[in-house]
DNA sequence: CGTGACATTGACTAGTATCAACCAAAGTGG
DNA sequence: CCACTTTGGTTGATACTAGTCAATGTCACG
């Protein structure tokens, strides 16, 4: 874990003048640039945020934090997908979250990572030293504004994932998940039910998923073999699976009657 | 503590000038003054933020937000105790956490409430209008900074509780809930132990610690008795426990071996 | 075409839920 | 002051969901 260069945080006038001199173009082809932290910020802001970052490329399989490690970064996510888990001495494993293209990685107040991240593919990033970024915060209001929007969006989707966790059967995880991952493919107004017929993108293993959900590999693969039994899904490859009844898959996912 | 560095003092001269015209004496007397979100503050700004807050007494089991409600407010808790919580349409919950003095409620996006949050006891608060403290927010930097704390402790709480419910088996949950109750009944250090024979007042039912942890009530009472049994707790009163050998209860917790 | 990684399916088991009885403490009213 | 009820907690018997272990299937790749 080497931190390179120091970042050495710009605040005055000057480095506005400098972000000038030196446009993010690279931005303007990044394609996080219009999505999360990123799409708060004003062109002038964001070329000031590219010089504090160090664009990286990481490997499938690496971590970017380890949990219990020294929290010495932020993460900017600009294409490929990553797991947030955490552990236990035995190795079980619960999934947290996934991140992708524009998901922020590394809110937290502790001195060491409270999570693992680690790039599921091959991953590109743009890297924050916690020190840089925590002094631009100070100084550019939208940048905190749009953090703590960040933390509140990811505080409400991990409660939704503690009733799953807490009080849903194998099959209504499964279904609950499906729906949740639609949404997220293809944002279809808020709460709204994917259209029938939605292909699905599942770049996760089924050992993912299954970790995602509390349950083993096995019992994901019996639930989604009932959903296809009872027609709400087909799965057509092995990461790609057509949501036949997405108002029956709701039903299900809810347990409403 | 603050990832966000130094605070940054008022700088409005108006919020001055109003804050010493009603000075905020309500506060001083205040149990949740120099914790949580009030800390956070001078007394000037305190005051203004006083000023902005209607205080409230609630009896138990009335809810203060409504899961899929309009979400109007934020609050406050000065003394008392709340449950957080979210319900499936067949009645199953999980609860989500108990907020206590000191604790803020209501951070959200999203026009309707995510969760409900219910009084256990007769509870006090400071209720805010969103409109009115996202207002203040923006003029206070000191008071967004404290919010984005708040959240982004909140979400490591999650995540712990996300490992718990997915992962953990009956016995795991209760003796991690035990150690994480004592650690916040009273903090001694990060992650330290309490020390034996802590004494642990558990205000909640057995009802609330079982939609907490994701099991029933039968399944706590039996995961208590065991370390009863086992000598690693002393069950004095129902609502009163004792911690004889925390460190073996930390083993159980994360099963270490 | 073989190999290895990943996924599905089946048989069996274990852990937790469910259902029901019992118990204890705290009112309540005669 | 003492039955009586109520509420919340514990304990026991049984059922069922999901986990475990093992065999089989599928697909990508050299």
């Amino acid at each position: 874990m080497n931190p390179f260069g120091k970042i050495t945080p710009l605040r005055s006038p000057i480095a506005i003048n400098l972000a000038e001199r030196h446009p993010a173009s690279a931005c303007d082809e990044c394609g996080a640039r219009h999505i999360g932290l990123c799409d708060a910020l004003s062109d002038e802001e964001l070329g000031f945020l590219f010089r504090a970052a160090q664009h990286m490329s990481i490997p499938p399989g690496k971590l970017l934090m380890e949990e219990g490690g020294p929290a010495q970064h932020y993460f900017n996510v600009n294409s490929g997908m990553v797991r947030l888990f955490k552990a236990l001495p035995d190795g079980r494993r619960q999934i947290i979250g996934f991140a992708g293209p524009g998901h922020f990685i590394g809110l937290a107040l502790t001195e060491v990572n409270v999570v693992s991240a680690e790039a599921m593919e091959p991953v590109q990033v743009c890297r924050f030293s916690r020190a840089g970024l925590s002094a631009m915060a100070a100084d550019y209001p939208a940048l905190e504004r749009k953090l703590l929007d960040i933390a509140v969006h990811e505080l409400a989707l991990g409660q939704q994932q503690m009733l799953l966790l807490g009080r849903k059967t194998a099959l209504e995880r499964t279904a609950s998940f499906l729906l949740s991952w639609a949404q997220r493919q293809e944002p279809c107004g808020d709460g709204g039910l994917p259209r029938p017929n939605a292909k699905l993108i599942l770049p996760l293993a089924r050992a993912d998923l299954a970790d995602y959900l509390g349950l083993t590999i096995e019992t994901v693969s019996r639930s989604l073999g009932h959903l296809k039994k009872d027609g709400l899904i087909e799965i057509t490859k092995i990461h790609e699976i057509i949501l036949l009844r997405p108002k029956a898959l709701a039903e299900v996912a809810e347990a409403a009657d």
